[in-house]
DNA sequence: GAAATTATTTAAGTTTGTCTAAATAATAAT
DNA sequence: ATTATTATTTAGACAAACTTAAATAATTTC
């Protein structure tokens, strides 16, 4: 199937969306793809004739079978250059997304498959997401909680869950990045802001927000 | 000023049926780019308005300074990446053309600053053809001629003019690639055909058509 | 130099992916 | 259980990049 950039786009936002089971919505989707929900219903008739996507008006959009491979082909593909752009090209996390949003589109499995061995078959991806492998099978992540919600209190990241450059210059500036360990001080309850510590730092407080996207798990 | 893909890939045809002086003639553009000449005509209203060629009705076409600086960025986006996958994911000849055609659209002067440097910033692409610097500026390239016209008897092969796989494969089975010396055997005047030795290689006769896109220079 | 051929342009229509505005369905509030 | 609000879909339009068919210009040929 010959899938045009914006039909890779949309398919990826759904699988995105559509965490554990429930249907998509399409606000939700035009929100994510900065579209109008209209443009999001005439795709999801389109995707829908293609057996991409399972929709039924007012009903919302989940991924079929054949979507979700294909989703996870364009995550495969997302990931790589994410690596490559890191690893080899010294950009900084907050900085590949961008570009890769453009290099997932290349479509050839062949380069796919060179890229990933010329990277050394990575498994995670600089935001700390797991690469699906060329069948769509990914690592099952270790268990991770978002940081404001660990209990444990020393704590390593493994993942942000928000990729936006705004938040990962933030993190840049306060030198967390995957693999920091940190201590949590002290929850504050009236903003629920978090007070953490990371090895030669000093200690600093972190909103909700913030710590709602830092994917943690136990030392 | 932004330029979609389409445009891109016309201003780029352009720059390469220009050689010289001479207009570009609607039906080799049309040619070129696998389009219909109507196709052509529209497209060159537009890139007239958008200053990046100079156009009149039934005069042909010419890159503005504009256009020239741009089919400049986007070869050498395009070389870059040949390279790469030359270089980096061991992709023979032949096969990185199409793949680049593609990936040269993602317009980012860092990520190509980044990988030109990654790449020890060369100065020839995989088939030989000069790659421009940040600038647009290129080394000028040593004198050479094609094998159907050269006239000294022993030869270093410099480049490829055409770049279909069709032509490279026959390199390939022949055992010539940039670098490669042969010594010119025989002329036969009938077809034109070239009799030529590669060192530890039987002599071969090659046709016109293979000699015109064979790019040397006396050793 | 008129006729034939070839090249180019125009006109009209298609597909893809958008958009705005209006209509309708679903959900929440009172 | 109406009413108000929010979500979704439909209708109609638009821009980009194509296409085919017809019209016109330029070039060759005789
Ligand atoms: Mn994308
Ligand atoms: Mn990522
Ligand atoms: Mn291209
Ligand atoms: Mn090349």
């Amino acid at each position: 199937m010959n899938l045009s950039v914006a039909e890779e786009n949309y398919i990826k936002a759904i699988y995105k969306l559509q965490e554990g089971e429930q249907a998509v919505t399409t606000n939700a989707l035009a929100y994510e793809l900065e579209t109008k929900p209209a443009s999001v219903t005439d795709m999801a008739k389109k995707l829908k004739e293609k057996k991409l996507i399972s929709y039924e008006k007012y009903q919302g959009i989940t991924l079929s079978p054949e979507g979700r491979k294909t989703a996870l082909q364009v995550v495969r593909r997302h990931r790589l250059w994410e690596c490559f752009l890191v690893d080899k090209l010294s950009f900084s996390w907050e900085e590949v997304h961008e570009l890769a949003e453009e290099l997932e589109h290349v479509r050839s499995e062949k380069l796919i498959s060179r890229l990933s061995d010329f990277l050394g078959n990575p498994v995670i991806d600089p935001h700390g997401d797991p690469i699906p492998d060329a069948n769509g099978r990914m690592a099952k992540p270790r268990p991770q909680t978002s940081l404001d919600q660990a209990n444990a209190r020393r704590l390593v990241v493994t993942a942000v869950s928000d990729q936006s450059s705004a938040l990962l210059a933030f993190l840049n500036a306060k030198s967390i990045k995957l693999g920091t360990q940190l201590e949590i001080i002290a929850h504050y309850e009236f903003d629920n802001s978090i007070e953490i510590k990371v090895k030669h730092q000093p200690a600093i407080t972190i909103s909700e927000q913030v710590a709602k996207n830092i994917m943690v798990r136990p030392l």
